[in-house]
DNA sequence: TATTGTTATACTCTATAACTATA
DNA sequence: TATAGTTATAGAGTATAACAATA
Protein backbone atom coordinates (compact mmCIF):
# COMPACT_ATOMS: atom_id res chain seq x y z
CA UNK A 1 0.00 0.00 0.00
CA UNK A 2 1.58 3.32 -0.63
CA UNK A 3 1.38 6.37 1.28
CA UNK A 4 -0.79 9.30 0.48
CA UNK A 5 2.61 11.20 0.80
CA UNK A 6 4.74 9.85 -1.75
CA UNK A 7 4.67 12.25 -4.81
CA UNK A 8 3.26 11.06 -8.13
CA UNK A 9 4.68 12.32 -11.04
CA UNK A 10 1.36 13.45 -12.51
CA UNK A 11 0.10 15.30 -9.16
CA UNK A 12 3.33 16.88 -8.38
CA UNK A 13 1.29 19.76 -9.79
CA UNK A 14 -0.93 19.32 -6.65
CA UNK A 15 2.11 18.96 -4.08
CA UNK A 16 0.28 22.62 -2.66
CA UNK A 17 -2.43 19.81 -0.80
CA UNK A 18 -1.04 19.39 2.73
CA UNK A 19 -3.23 16.51 3.51
CA UNK A 20 -5.37 15.09 1.58
CA UNK A 21 -9.09 15.46 3.49
CA UNK A 22 -9.48 12.13 3.59
CA UNK A 23 -6.75 12.23 6.36
CA UNK A 24 -8.97 14.17 8.64
CA UNK A 25 -11.80 11.08 8.80
CA UNK A 26 -11.51 9.21 12.08
CA UNK A 27 -13.36 6.32 9.77
CA UNK A 28 -11.17 6.03 7.22
CA UNK A 29 -8.12 6.09 9.49
CA UNK A 30 -9.91 3.29 11.21
CA UNK A 31 -10.42 1.09 8.01
CA UNK A 32 -7.07 1.53 7.12
CA UNK A 33 -5.51 0.99 10.32
CA UNK A 34 -7.93 -2.12 10.36
CA UNK A 35 -6.67 -3.33 7.34
CA UNK A 36 -3.11 -3.78 8.40
CA UNK A 37 -3.99 -5.45 11.71
CA UNK A 38 -5.94 -8.01 10.11
CA UNK A 39 -3.53 -9.08 8.00
CA UNK A 40 -0.73 -9.19 10.30
CA UNK A 41 -3.15 -11.13 12.05
CA UNK A 42 -3.50 -13.72 9.15
CA UNK A 43 -0.60 -13.88 8.34
CA UNK A 44 0.63 -14.58 12.37
CA UNK A 45 -1.92 -17.26 12.45
CA UNK A 46 -0.75 -18.82 9.19
CA UNK A 47 -2.60 -20.97 6.59
CA UNK A 48 -4.48 -23.23 8.36
CA UNK A 49 -4.74 -20.64 11.72
CA UNK A 50 -8.02 -18.97 12.94
CA UNK A 51 -9.79 -16.27 10.64
CA UNK A 52 -9.81 -13.49 13.16
CA UNK A 53 -13.81 -14.09 13.42
CA UNK A 54 -13.36 -17.51 13.82
CA UNK A 55 -10.30 -16.87 17.11
CA UNK A 56 -13.12 -14.84 18.88
CA UNK A 57 -15.80 -17.46 18.75
CA UNK A 58 -13.83 -19.71 20.25
CA UNK A 59 -12.44 -17.05 22.73
CA UNK A 60 -15.67 -16.88 23.63
CA UNK A 61 -17.10 -20.16 23.98
CA UNK A 62 -13.94 -20.69 26.21
CA UNK A 63 -14.80 -18.18 28.31
CA UNK A 64 -18.55 -18.35 27.93
CA UNK A 65 -18.79 -22.22 27.85
CA UNK A 66 -22.41 -23.44 27.21
CA UNK A 67 -23.21 -20.04 25.94
CA UNK A 68 -25.88 -20.47 23.13
CA UNK A 69 -25.51 -19.81 19.11
CA UNK A 70 -27.91 -16.81 19.71
CA UNK A 71 -25.87 -15.33 22.39
CA UNK A 72 -22.88 -15.70 20.54
CA UNK A 73 -24.31 -13.80 17.75
CA UNK A 74 -25.41 -11.42 20.02
CA UNK A 75 -21.33 -10.82 21.60
CA UNK A 76 -19.86 -10.71 18.01
CA UNK A 77 -22.83 -7.99 16.87
CA UNK A 78 -23.34 -10.33 14.05
CA UNK A 79 -26.54 -12.22 12.83
CA UNK A 80 -27.01 -15.52 14.00
CA UNK A 81 -27.18 -17.33 10.05
CA UNK A 82 -23.68 -15.89 10.06
CA UNK A 83 -22.81 -17.93 13.18
CA UNK A 84 -23.58 -21.31 11.55
CA UNK A 85 -20.44 -21.94 8.96
CA UNK A 86 -17.85 -20.22 12.35
CA UNK A 87 -19.67 -23.18 14.45
CA UNK A 88 -19.36 -26.09 11.58
CA UNK A 89 -15.91 -24.66 11.42
CA UNK A 90 -15.23 -24.88 15.08
CA UNK A 91 -16.53 -28.55 15.54
CA UNK A 92 -15.46 -29.42 12.94
CA UNK A 93 -11.63 -29.20 13.86
CA UNK A 94 -13.21 -30.93 17.03
CA UNK A 95 -12.36 -27.55 18.95
CA UNK A 96 -16.27 -26.96 20.47
CA UNK A 97 -19.40 -29.42 20.71
CA UNK A 98 -22.63 -28.68 20.06
CA UNK A 99 -24.21 -29.91 23.18
CA UNK A 100 -28.27 -30.23 24.06
CA UNK A 101 -29.90 -28.44 26.58
CA UNK A 102 -32.39 -29.82 29.34
CA UNK A 103 -34.94 -28.05 29.48
CA UNK A 104 -35.49 -26.00 26.00
CA UNK A 105 -35.00 -28.74 22.85
CA UNK A 106 -34.65 -25.82 20.41
CA UNK A 107 -31.08 -24.27 21.86
CA UNK A 108 -27.43 -25.68 21.13
CA UNK A 109 -25.65 -24.92 24.18
CA UNK A 110 -21.51 -24.20 23.01
CA UNK A 111 -18.85 -26.00 25.06
CA UNK A 112 -15.05 -26.07 24.63
CA UNK A 113 -13.57 -29.30 24.21
CA UNK A 114 -10.37 -30.03 26.03
CA UNK A 115 -8.39 -29.82 22.64
CA UNK A 116 -10.28 -26.43 22.16
CA UNK A 117 -9.31 -24.79 25.30
CA UNK A 118 -5.26 -25.42 24.43
CA UNK A 119 -5.55 -24.88 21.14
CA UNK A 120 -7.36 -21.39 22.00
CA UNK A 121 -4.51 -20.33 25.15
CA UNK A 122 -1.98 -21.45 22.34
CA UNK A 123 -3.92 -19.04 19.31
CA UNK A 124 -3.94 -16.49 21.96
CA UNK A 125 -0.23 -16.34 22.54
CA UNK A 126 0.18 -16.22 19.09
CA UNK A 127 -2.16 -13.18 18.68
CA UNK A 128 -0.65 -11.33 21.66
CA UNK A 129 2.78 -12.07 19.88
CA UNK A 130 1.16 -10.69 16.90
CA UNK A 131 0.02 -7.37 17.84
CA UNK A 132 3.40 -6.68 20.57
CA UNK A 133 5.20 -7.30 17.17
CA UNK A 134 3.06 -4.90 14.97
CA UNK A 135 2.63 -2.21 17.57
CA UNK A 136 5.63 -2.18 18.94
CA UNK A 137 5.48 1.50 18.13
CA UNK A 138 3.32 2.50 20.57
CA UNK A 139 4.05 2.61 24.00
CA UNK A 140 1.73 0.79 27.13
CA UNK A 141 0.18 3.96 27.78
CA UNK A 142 -0.67 4.71 24.37
CA UNK A 143 -2.03 1.34 23.59
CA UNK A 144 -3.97 1.72 26.10
CA UNK A 145 -5.56 4.95 25.17
CA UNK A 146 -6.22 3.44 21.64
CA UNK A 147 -8.18 1.17 23.47
CA UNK A 148 -10.37 3.70 25.40
CA UNK A 149 -11.12 5.88 22.23
CA UNK A 150 -12.11 2.41 20.23
CA UNK A 151 -13.88 2.08 23.31
CA UNK A 152 -15.71 4.95 23.48
CA UNK A 153 -16.76 4.46 19.87
CA UNK A 154 -17.80 1.20 20.60
CA UNK A 155 -20.64 2.55 23.55
CA UNK A 156 -22.52 2.84 20.42
CA UNK A 157 -22.76 -0.78 20.52
CA UNK A 158 -26.30 -2.09 20.15
CA UNK B 1 -25.31 -5.28 18.72
CA UNK B 2 -25.14 -6.55 22.51
CA UNK B 3 -22.52 -5.68 24.88
CA UNK B 4 -20.44 -8.09 26.41
CA UNK B 5 -20.89 -7.10 29.34
CA UNK B 6 -24.29 -7.50 29.21
CA UNK B 7 -25.56 -11.02 31.04
CA UNK B 8 -26.47 -14.34 29.48
CA UNK B 9 -29.12 -16.17 31.07
CA UNK B 10 -26.74 -19.73 30.21
CA UNK B 11 -23.31 -17.79 30.92
CA UNK B 12 -24.69 -16.16 34.67
CA UNK B 13 -22.12 -19.17 36.38
CA UNK B 14 -19.57 -16.78 33.98
CA UNK B 15 -20.00 -13.77 36.01
CA UNK B 16 -16.75 -14.23 37.46
CA UNK B 17 -15.03 -13.01 34.47
CA UNK B 18 -13.95 -9.44 34.88
CA UNK B 19 -13.24 -8.75 30.87
CA UNK B 20 -13.02 -11.14 28.26
CA UNK B 21 -9.63 -11.85 26.48
CA UNK B 22 -10.98 -10.28 23.10
CA UNK B 23 -11.17 -6.56 24.87
CA UNK B 24 -7.56 -6.74 25.35
CA UNK B 25 -6.87 -6.69 21.67
CA UNK B 26 -6.24 -4.02 19.59
CA UNK B 27 -7.67 -5.36 16.73
CA UNK B 28 -10.71 -6.85 17.72
CA UNK B 29 -11.43 -3.27 19.06
CA UNK B 30 -10.98 -1.74 15.87
CA UNK B 31 -13.01 -3.58 13.95
CA UNK B 32 -15.75 -3.63 16.47
CA UNK B 33 -15.37 0.29 16.11
CA UNK B 34 -14.66 0.46 12.33
CA UNK B 35 -17.98 -1.69 11.89
CA UNK B 36 -20.05 0.97 14.38
CA UNK B 37 -18.72 4.07 12.07
CA UNK B 38 -18.68 3.02 8.61
CA UNK B 39 -22.56 1.64 9.29
CA UNK B 40 -23.70 5.13 10.60
CA UNK B 41 -21.38 6.79 7.30
CA UNK B 42 -23.58 4.54 5.28
CA UNK B 43 -26.96 5.90 7.07
CA UNK B 44 -25.62 9.44 6.97
CA UNK B 45 -24.88 9.28 3.15
CA UNK B 46 -28.56 7.57 2.38
CA UNK B 47 -29.32 4.98 -0.21
CA UNK B 48 -27.90 6.41 -2.99
CA UNK B 49 -25.27 7.88 -1.73
CA UNK B 50 -21.56 7.11 -2.14
CA UNK B 51 -20.25 4.15 -0.10
CA UNK B 52 -17.04 4.73 1.73
CA UNK B 53 -14.58 3.53 -0.91
CA UNK B 54 -16.40 5.77 -3.83
CA UNK B 55 -16.11 8.56 -1.41
CA UNK B 56 -12.43 8.44 -0.89
CA UNK B 57 -11.95 7.52 -4.54
CA UNK B 58 -13.83 11.01 -5.43
CA UNK B 59 -11.66 13.05 -2.91
CA UNK B 60 -8.72 11.56 -4.41
CA UNK B 61 -10.03 12.45 -7.62
CA UNK B 62 -10.57 16.05 -6.57
CA UNK B 63 -7.90 17.16 -4.73
CA UNK B 64 -5.66 15.21 -7.15
CA UNK B 65 -7.04 16.01 -10.74
CA UNK B 66 -4.96 14.17 -13.53
CA UNK B 67 -4.11 11.00 -11.24
CA UNK B 68 -3.84 7.70 -12.97
CA UNK B 69 -5.95 4.48 -11.66
CA UNK B 70 -3.14 2.73 -10.97
CA UNK B 71 -2.02 5.89 -8.52
CA UNK B 72 -5.22 6.52 -7.06
CA UNK B 73 -5.30 2.68 -6.56
CA UNK B 74 -1.94 2.61 -4.71
CA UNK B 75 -3.16 5.90 -2.34
CA UNK B 76 -6.24 3.66 -1.71
CA UNK B 77 -4.21 0.50 -1.12
CA UNK B 78 -6.65 -1.61 -3.41
CA UNK B 79 -5.51 -3.75 -6.55
CA UNK B 80 -6.00 -1.65 -9.41
CA UNK B 81 -8.57 -3.89 -10.89
CA UNK B 82 -10.79 -3.59 -7.82
CA UNK B 83 -10.63 0.02 -8.76
CA UNK B 84 -12.10 0.03 -11.98
CA UNK B 85 -15.50 -0.79 -10.72
CA UNK B 86 -15.72 2.59 -8.35
CA UNK B 87 -14.41 4.76 -11.34
CA UNK B 88 -17.47 2.92 -13.51
CA UNK B 89 -19.42 4.42 -10.91
CA UNK B 90 -18.35 7.62 -10.95
CA UNK B 91 -18.26 7.92 -14.38
CA UNK B 92 -21.33 7.15 -14.89
CA UNK B 93 -22.98 9.10 -12.14
CA UNK B 94 -21.23 12.11 -14.34
CA UNK B 95 -18.39 12.99 -10.90
CA UNK B 96 -15.37 12.54 -13.23
CA UNK B 97 -14.04 11.38 -16.16
CA UNK B 98 -11.71 9.08 -17.79
CA UNK B 99 -9.16 11.19 -20.05
CA UNK B 100 -6.08 10.91 -22.15
CA UNK B 101 -2.83 11.55 -21.46
CA UNK B 102 -0.80 12.59 -24.46
CA UNK B 103 2.79 11.03 -24.47
CA UNK B 104 1.28 8.12 -22.55
CA UNK B 105 -1.48 6.13 -24.38
CA UNK B 106 -1.69 3.58 -21.57
CA UNK B 107 -2.99 6.00 -18.88
CA UNK B 108 -6.66 7.48 -18.13
CA UNK B 109 -5.68 10.46 -16.05
CA UNK B 110 -8.76 10.60 -13.91
CA UNK B 111 -10.51 14.51 -13.86
CA UNK B 112 -13.61 15.61 -11.72
CA UNK B 113 -15.76 17.49 -13.81
CA UNK B 114 -17.52 20.43 -12.46
CA UNK B 115 -20.27 18.33 -10.96
CA UNK B 116 -18.18 16.12 -9.16
CA UNK B 117 -16.50 18.69 -7.29
CA UNK B 118 -19.68 21.01 -5.86
CA UNK B 119 -20.91 16.97 -5.10
CA UNK B 120 -17.87 16.17 -3.32
CA UNK B 121 -17.88 19.62 -1.08
CA UNK B 122 -21.76 18.73 -0.09
CA UNK B 123 -20.70 14.99 0.42
CA UNK B 124 -17.74 16.12 2.59
CA UNK B 125 -19.91 18.27 4.69
CA UNK B 126 -22.42 15.05 5.31
CA UNK B 127 -19.41 12.83 6.19
CA UNK B 128 -18.16 15.52 8.30
CA UNK B 129 -21.28 16.25 10.23
CA UNK B 130 -21.66 12.15 10.67
CA UNK B 131 -18.26 12.15 11.88
CA UNK B 132 -18.96 15.01 14.44
CA UNK B 133 -22.59 13.66 15.59
CA UNK B 134 -21.16 9.65 16.35
CA UNK B 135 -18.05 11.18 17.54
CA UNK B 136 -19.28 13.85 19.99
CA UNK B 137 -18.41 11.84 22.93
CA UNK B 138 -14.71 12.37 22.36
CA UNK B 139 -13.30 15.77 22.77
CA UNK B 140 -11.76 17.72 19.85
CA UNK B 141 -8.26 16.43 21.78
CA UNK B 142 -9.25 12.93 22.21
CA UNK B 143 -10.21 12.64 18.25
CA UNK B 144 -6.75 14.09 16.91
CA UNK B 145 -5.16 11.88 19.93
CA UNK B 146 -7.26 8.59 18.22
CA UNK B 147 -5.89 9.87 14.52
CA UNK B 148 -2.27 10.20 15.89
CA UNK B 149 -2.23 6.53 16.81
CA UNK B 150 -4.29 5.21 14.21
CA UNK B 151 -1.27 7.32 12.12
CA UNK B 152 1.49 4.82 14.05
CA UNK B 153 -0.38 1.73 13.08
CA UNK B 154 -0.72 3.26 9.32
CA UNK B 155 3.14 3.46 9.55
CA UNK B 156 3.25 0.52 8.54
CA UNK B 157 1.54 0.86 5.20
CA UNK B 158 3.23 -0.65 2.25
C1' DT C 1 10.33 -6.77 -20.80
C1' DA C 2 7.36 -3.87 -17.98
C1' DT C 3 3.19 -1.17 -17.17
C1' DT C 4 -1.92 0.43 -17.68
C1' DG C 5 -6.35 -0.58 -17.75
C1' DT C 6 -9.40 -4.27 -18.04
C1' DT C 7 -11.96 -8.75 -17.56
C1' DA C 8 -12.93 -13.15 -15.47
C1' DT C 9 -13.13 -15.47 -11.51
C1' DA C 10 -13.25 -16.74 -6.76
C1' DC C 11 -13.27 -16.09 -1.90
C1' DT C 12 -14.55 -13.88 2.57
C1' DC C 13 -17.77 -11.59 5.31
C1' DT C 14 -22.22 -10.29 6.10
C1' DA C 15 -27.29 -9.63 5.67
C1' DT C 16 -32.21 -10.93 4.64
C1' DA C 17 -35.76 -14.08 4.26
C1' DA C 18 -37.80 -18.25 4.94
C1' DC C 19 -38.00 -22.90 6.90
C1' DT C 20 -38.30 -26.51 11.13
C1' DA C 21 -38.69 -27.68 15.57
C1' DT C 22 -39.62 -26.32 19.44
C1' DA C 23 -41.55 -23.17 23.30
C1' DT D 1 -47.00 -16.20 18.57
C1' DA D 2 -42.18 -16.13 19.44
C1' DT D 3 -37.51 -18.10 19.53
C1' DA D 4 -33.20 -21.21 18.18
C1' DG D 5 -30.86 -23.05 14.74
C1' DT D 6 -30.54 -23.66 9.96
C1' DT D 7 -30.53 -23.07 4.83
C1' DA D 8 -30.63 -20.51 0.60
C1' DT D 9 -29.40 -16.61 -1.50
C1' DA D 10 -27.44 -12.26 -2.60
C1' DG D 11 -24.48 -8.35 -2.25
C1' DA D 12 -20.27 -5.91 -0.88
C1' DG D 13 -15.36 -5.77 -1.02
C1' DT D 14 -11.23 -7.63 -2.28
C1' DA D 15 -7.59 -10.57 -4.52
C1' DT D 16 -5.24 -13.25 -8.28
C1' DA D 17 -4.37 -14.28 -12.88
C1' DA D 18 -4.48 -13.32 -17.48
C1' DC D 19 -5.08 -10.36 -21.61
C1' DA D 20 -4.50 -6.38 -25.13
C1' DA D 21 -2.45 -2.13 -25.94
C1' DT D 22 1.37 0.49 -25.26
C1' DA D 23 5.85 1.79 -23.45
Amino acid sequence: MASLRKTDRRTEDEAHIEAPDLEEFIGYNLKRAYVIVQADFRRALGEDGFAPRVFSALSLVVQYPNVTQSGLARMLGIERSGLVAIVDELEGRGLIKRTNVPGDRRVQALVPTAKGKTSYVEARAVVRAHEDRLLSNLSTEEKATLLTLLGKIRSHED
